[in-house]
DNA sequence: CTGAAAGCGCTTACAG
DNA sequence: CTGAAAGCGCTTACAG
């Protein structure tokens, strides 16, 4: 028993293919009684529609891309979470690639989707990525939204964070507390989002004149580990050091393991504040203070950015987004 | 300029587009002239291969979709990324579902997939799914490969762990370290995994002679606080315990805050055990005793399994079962 | 309100 | 080794 069609159902109640088609699709003047035997047809013959097959007709496509880093960082299934969330509600696919900071892999994935027929793709591009790559995919009709991580400036629609801002605020809590040595552990340095953090630290330091000390500034990648490991190198060295502020959360859970294996308390000896607010740090001890990037909101944007994309929608290019929020609980004292 | 098609090639260079097609997939004799004049006009013309439109003709797909409970669990997470990186070398293209728990949504997404021409599905059910409803999917000729979560013994594909043996090696653990007082914490009365966890946990007790309280067995849902919370009341009423085994990981870490909360300390006064060895574990403090089942090569090996099933593979239906592994850290002395 | 017919971009026997 | 032609399952003007 091969698949029912549309011929099928057709046949069966001595109606025609575009007859059916119009009750299936919702269009045309159909009379209700045709409308409700063609129905019946098609409960009776298991009748299942094809999409591919309709979008292949018509040129259009309800099938989109996502291209995340990481799907393992909790940040990114947060993003991914609230996308597939909104595409589901508008009876929209996800096609995922976990491209992992390749370039390659990236390409490769697009190159997929462009011959699958998907409509458009959301982007958190790889780190490397360059430019002239995205423009060439776009240019060839194939709507783009970069999320989270933004590459070009009016070039291409965003939706993220402000991370200028973000480190503005954790910087700002600290300097209220009294603090004036204040590190910044984490993120890679080719990074464009760990520049843009770096400037909301060094800014507010600047407003507030203290004296900005470079040595006080490590990368490192986002692992518990990593945190750890560069945190202990830097009190080594930097004694003085009263604060620290995370790349990430996951970095500043190992910047406080760092600090009690140094034998000293969290929030009282060392103030702690990390970024990204993810759900394990309302549970650390003490319960990390953290900046609040709500990734489920981004995922969602980009999924109505890039559905009106898909659906012709012609306005400049536009960036939202998301401004971070500063929560406080109980790392810096 | 619209997208080329196979015959915008075919003119281009003066041959019929069964030529085309052919050197395209590799197929027939094609002699090396004729292959490169064609190969030449694909890139001349910036010709785009649709994937789908080939599909349509031939009746096969790549495409495969992925039912998860729950995106943002780390355990689900890591086994996306085994799926999706297999898929990834295959050419094949991955939907993704997020169905939180929901039998609706499951089956609105299975509906799309079927729409869509997707190949097969592979699911880890939402608890409530009932058997039908998957017998039904698979006997209209759509492959189905159950991860993580078994439900009926002989007619599915199958590729997960063994929770039975999981917890009998978390168990015996326990037992030779000389506990007699275990409680099991976590889980949800309707999950199967549970009972089978139980299972392991029951009927090493009894090997032992231990006798068996129904009361040291708690169940609550996957988080921190929940975990911290029922092992309060547990070890309140029970102050004789002094071992308790975490249904999964982040149970596990609710129950270690709670022990600390209780001025007690974890590995000394209580020993405690997790399930799924997810990457913090061992960054806590002190690290955590668990259960490894190696999401990653479920992942894998689900994807394995489906990809075969695409391509007409009729062999009778299969388990694959991954030990899981005993991975003794620090919390239980 | 409904049907006949062409066509979306590909593939596949069948000839030659 | 290569071409002509039918067809995958749908949609869309165009008639009537």
């Amino acid at each position: 028993m091969a698949k029912a069609t549309i011929a099928d159902v057709a046949k069966h109640c001595g109606v025609s293919t575009a007859t059916v088609s119009m009750v299936l699709t919702n269009k045309g003047r159909i009379s209700a009684t045709t409308r409700e035997r063609v129905l019946e047809a098609v409960k009776e013959l298991g009748y299942v529609y094809n999409q591919a097959a309709a979008n292949l007709r018509h040129k259009r496509s309800n099938l989109v891309g996502l291209v995340t880093p990481d799907i393992t960082n909790p940040f990114f299934s947060e993003m991914i979470a609230g996308l597939s969330h909104y595409l589901e509600e508008q009876d929209s696919l996800l096609f995922l690639a976990n491209a992992e900071e390749s370039v390659e892999r990236q390409s490769k994935f697009i190159d997929s989707l462009l011959s699958q027929n998907a409509g458009g793709v959301v982007m958190c591009p790889a780190m490397e990525t360059n430019l002239d790559f995205l423009e060439t995919v776009q240019s060839r009709g194939f709507p783009i939204v970069l999320a989270v991580r933004p590459i070009g400036e009016d070039q291409f629609d965003f939706v993220g964070t402000n991370n200028f801002m973000g480190l503005q605020l954790a910087t700002e809590h600290l300097i209220k507390k009294g603090h004036k040595h204040i590190a910044f552990v984490g993120g890679l340095e080719i990074s464009k989002t760990r520049s843009h953090r770096l400037g909301g630290y060094m800014s507010k330091l600047m407003e507030h004149g203290i004296p900005f000390n470079e040595r006080y500034i490590r990368s490192c990648s986002a692992s518990r580990s990593e945190g750890a490991k560069v945190t202990r190198e830097l009190l080594d060295q930097y004694p003085e050091i009263t604060a620290i502020i995370g790349y990430q959360d996951i970095v500043a859970f190992g910047v406080m393991r760092a600090i009690k294996d140094l034998g000293k308390t969290v929030g009282k000896d060392i103030a702690v504040v990390g970024f990204d607010d993810v759900a394990e740090s309302a549970d650390t001890n003490p319960a990390l203070t953290s900046i609040s990037v709500s990734a489920r909101e981004i995922g969602r944007a980009a999924g109505e950015i890039i559905l009106s994309r898909m659906e012709g929608d012609k306005q400049p290019y536009k960036s939202v987004v998301f401004p971070p929020k500063l929560v406080v609980r109980n790392s810096c004292g």
